[in-house]
DNA sequence: TCCGAATTATACTACCTGTATAAAAATATA
DNA sequence: TATATTTTTATACAGGTAGTATAATTCGGA
């Protein structure tokens, strides 16, 4: 990105922090960060898309570094769950993400507002899929609701500790007494058997990649296994058997259970799955292959890079 | 109030539910309501005191009806709670009092954001002292917590329960649900014996009326005891006897557990003793008389008229 | 009927966003 | 180096908003 631009983006940042949203007019960004009016009205068409550039900036980042967190350790473990809330709810604060949200929604710019709905029931999917993989298949139908719950409880805690004391080093505190509630709260609410919210509600509001439609996976897991057959069929040779099979997990696992899956990992994996000397499963590969394809074309669609 | 105020608080809140605050200018609402600048800015000072004039309106009224669901009943009868609980949403949700505080902490009218900072608190008091009346004086040091995270709890559940279906018979669902959680999440608390908030945090925030000061109530019932002493060694009558009695019990029940004590009615009660036959206590009915006179004062000071 | 208070209409200042345009500066190209 | 092209600036402008000020008008009560 035009260096230029970035340079305005963290000016405009700064303001927002200091003043808020509303109460930064666009001349105190030009003054602030010593560009023409003409040259801001070429790089966002508002205030508004500035804002969004801002968001999008620093999500990417955020996003980065909470599914690097993931990096190695078990999806499961919720310790790793604290350290992503920690670093998610440190940045909030320093960002004032969520001040600036607030403010946000009262505007009448609808595709601000758009944006920041859809950033809010993606914050909610992240972890609903987290809560999948901390509390189980088992739990499924009663994560939403706690998804939802949990985002309400731990903003309001984290909302009125900073009432009570501004210190920072307080905010893990309150993540691991609200995860400490949550853990309970999933066990109490699949006792009871109660559901507020199906599911299938995410789906609607929030069309997402394939990864959540059972249509896809099936024919996901159809073509993986298939390929399995070629290969212990095909090659009999124990090394080559053990290299392709691990080449095909790892394509799954990859999908499947990593936040974030690696494009240019898999398309190496396929490239090498492709040049094999045997020159079997042409047709599986290509299905394959298009599925993959498929998958990465909505996951950009709906990632963090919407038009 | 001037009627003609009224109409403008009416026509202006209209204005506010259908469009929003800061989307309102002043320009529609002079149309809106048939009324011309200089009236306007004679009765507020600006957009952001017409909109406390709402709130100030509305709260009131739905303060009454929320109080009186408690008359002859046991305030530690969850399900009153829950019909308290739905009232408010409803009324809410009606008013759009919600969107109407998110969008209001974005201005920079320093005297609207804290009154919303006053209201919000106000509305975590009420439910801290419900839940005591509830869950009982044992759990209390877990009760702000548990207040706490209920309302973030609450919330999050309307909101997303409105983006999933827009009718209104779904709330009493919603509130039902959610009050499912707290009872467990109250015992679970107090189980786990963790803290979050100090109970004193919330008297530091809201310097409320001495009903929350130990200091206070200790005394009162100093004074409510020697007058009952008084009253059943000088009284050998033994009607008069229940008579002052149930008078004395009846202010003590009136302040110390009714969510809006009936200042008349104590009045009332404290005119009848001073006029008894034998003329006694003379000293301890003055007592009684400053300290309840001090309470109200604090009361109103502290109560839903701070300007 | 008349006085004074309430109300209106209107003009004015100061600020805001967003557009347009000509001049100046920076950059690329020959 | 000289010329062409793009980027950037400075500035004026239109249309909107909040709030102040003031003269004219209306209305209710003595």
């Amino acid at each position: 990105m035009n260096e230029r631009k970035q340079h305005v983006i963290n000016k405009a940042h700064q303001l927002f922090i200091e003043k808020g949203f509303q109460a930064t007019s666009i001349q105190d960004i030009l003054d602030y960060s010593g560009i023409s009016k003409g040259t801001f009205y070429k790089y966002f068409s508002s205030k508004s898309e500035l804002l969004i550039a801002i968001y999008k900036a620093n999500f990417k980042k955020l996003q980065k570094e909470r599914n690097d967190l993931l990096i190695g350790k078990n999806p499961s473990d919720i310790e790793v769950f604290i350290k992503q809330l920690e670093l998610q709810m440190i940045s909030n604060k320093k960002n004032k993400f969520v001040a600036l949200y607030e403010e946000v929604m009262s505007t009448n710019d609808a595709d601000l507002k758009h944006y920041i709905r859809i950033t809010r029931l993606r914050s909610l999917r992240w972890m609903f899929s987290r809560f999948i993989d901390i509390f189980g298949e088992k739990n499924k139908p009663y994560l939403l609701d706690c998804a939802i719950m949990f985002q309400g409880l731990l903003q309001n805690n984290l909302q009125y500790n900073r009432l009570a004391t501004d210190s920072n080093e307080k905010i893990s505190n309150v993540v691991r007494f609200s995860v400490n509630r949550l853990v309970k709260l999933v066990e109490e609410v699949a006792e009871a058997d109660e559901q507020l919210h199906p599911q299938e509600l995410l789906e609607k509001w929030l069309p997402g990649p394939q990864k959540n439609n059972h249509e896809w996976i099936s024919q996901f897991y159809k073509i993986i296994n298939l390929m399995r057959n070629c290969i212990t069929k095909h090659f009999h040779d124990k090394y080559d058997q053990e290299k392709y099979i691990e080449l095909l997990e790892f394509i799954q696992e990859e999908i499947m259970h990593t936040r974030a899956p690696r494009k240019f990992l898999i398309e190496s994996a396929l490239q090498t799955l492709q040049n094999n000397p045997l020159d079997i499963w042409k047709k599986e590969l290509l299905q394959l292959t298009q599925i993959i394809t498929a998958f990465f074309q909505q996951l950009e669609e709906n990632g963090e890079d919407e038009h």
